[in-house]
DNA sequence: CCTCCTACTTCAACGGCGTTGAAGTCAAAC
DNA sequence: GTTTGACTTCAACGCCGTTGAAGTAGGAGG
């Protein structure tokens, strides 16, 4: 049977999730693909390329799962968990999209779904666009540390062992005061702790408007 | 001569700024050493943990450049400025970064200088370790993106080109309305700009406390 | 002065990587 | 039936991080 462009992109993300970004080769791929090595690359012109959509993929279904008719300070965050889901669903899914440009549909539909809701909350075009980047930086920075410390041999407990040796107790009292959630093991409260900081920033920064009941 | 840890530590900085990270390797960095590939392995047990040493000196002055006896919403948006400089100081130097956890000593520094000032704030631990995560996430993200789009070639203009063409003004019309502060033309200014938003959402999570008059 | 030991370096190799291009195959279109 | 273009194979190029055995040199101890 020959192969697919959709095809290639859903094996590509089966070993994803089995070898990680970093396993992630096009021999192996190709392998898993039963197919020689070359004949990836007839269909992505390189790994870039096929990366790039891979990440695309990841946000299928993120900016079209909204709810409709809820003021902009629920939705916001409803579209900032819906991207932090999207991220999790594949082993590295944040990784994917570090230091990654790729104007492709769905991305540019995850953007411009929340560019809209932070104009119809009253921002300006262009604070409306920074307050999307910063709360986007947020989320998949979140999730890449997310997805490091879930990676970790030993459950972390190497990781966690050296952070302990290098802290000391005369010269970071607050990091040792603070050290059991800096390893967090509630990734959740974690997450919406940032989340609804960079929220109320964004209300902060909004006109003064009289905010929903989920504004405090 | 022979090879010093902090020699070959200099060094790497310096290929790091001709070469880019992908262009950092342990054998151009040996040739720019003037040493055969495998005595730099006596250094550095691997990459990894040169690479965590690189990231580590960019922080070296960072904490300790700090001036006294100012507020803390006067420091702490100090601190972030302190960062973006150190990450911006060096090609790359924002990936080094990413995704990677080192519990070095200029790092650990940054980390309690940022923890102690807003536990100075009235946050608990808790709050300022969370808080100090989202800071720092929005300063390394919003670097990492601003030294990708340093390094494109063409100056950017195929990916802007590339942009362009993805938006359909039909369906992206508030992208289309923000294009221009997408692929900002002013780095400093998108900085700042979500530097303040988030401080306003630290400053809104802080209890009530009569703020400085740097708070609007 | 000589020996020895440790610190440091060389050298050669391993297996794997992304990418390329020429040569082959095979199904649909004419 | 032949042609054509989509698709695949195959072999190779020049890199990469890492390893380990063998060499060298320089200062400490005799």
């Amino acid at each position: 049977m020959r192969l697919t462009r959709e095809h290639v992109l859903a094996v590509a993300l089966d070993v994803l999730d089995e070898a990680g970004l970093d396993g992630l080769t096009m021999r192996r791929l190709s392998a898993a693909l039963g197919v020689e090595n070359g004949a990836t690359y007839w269909h992505f012109r390189s790994k870039q390329e096929l990366l790039e959509h891979m990440a695309d993929a990841l946000l299928a279904e993120v900016a079209t799962e909204l709810p409709a008719d809820r003021p902009w300070d629920e939705l916001v965050p409803a579209l900032a968990r819906g991207l932090r889901r999207a991220l999790l669903s594949r082993r590295d899914g944040a990784r994917l999209f570090s230091g990654r440009f790729f104007p492709l549909p769905n991305a540019l539909a995850y953007g411009e779904a929340l560019v809209g809701l932070l104009a119809a909350a009253g921002l300006d075009p262009r604070s409306a666009a920074w307050a999307s980047d910063a709360l986007t930086y947020y989320v998949v920075a979140h999730v890449t540390e997310e997805q490091l410390a879930a990676a970790l041999p030993d459950g972390g407990d190497a990781a966690r062992a050296r952070l302990e040796a290098g802290l000391d107790p005369a010269r970071h009292p607050h990091l040792v005061a603070a050290r059991a959630d800096l390893a967090s093991a509630d990734p959740d409260a974690h997450f919406e702790h940032g989340l609804a900081l960079v929220l109320a920033g964004i209300r902060a920064t909004a006109p003064q408007q009289p905010t929903s009941r989920a504004a405090r």
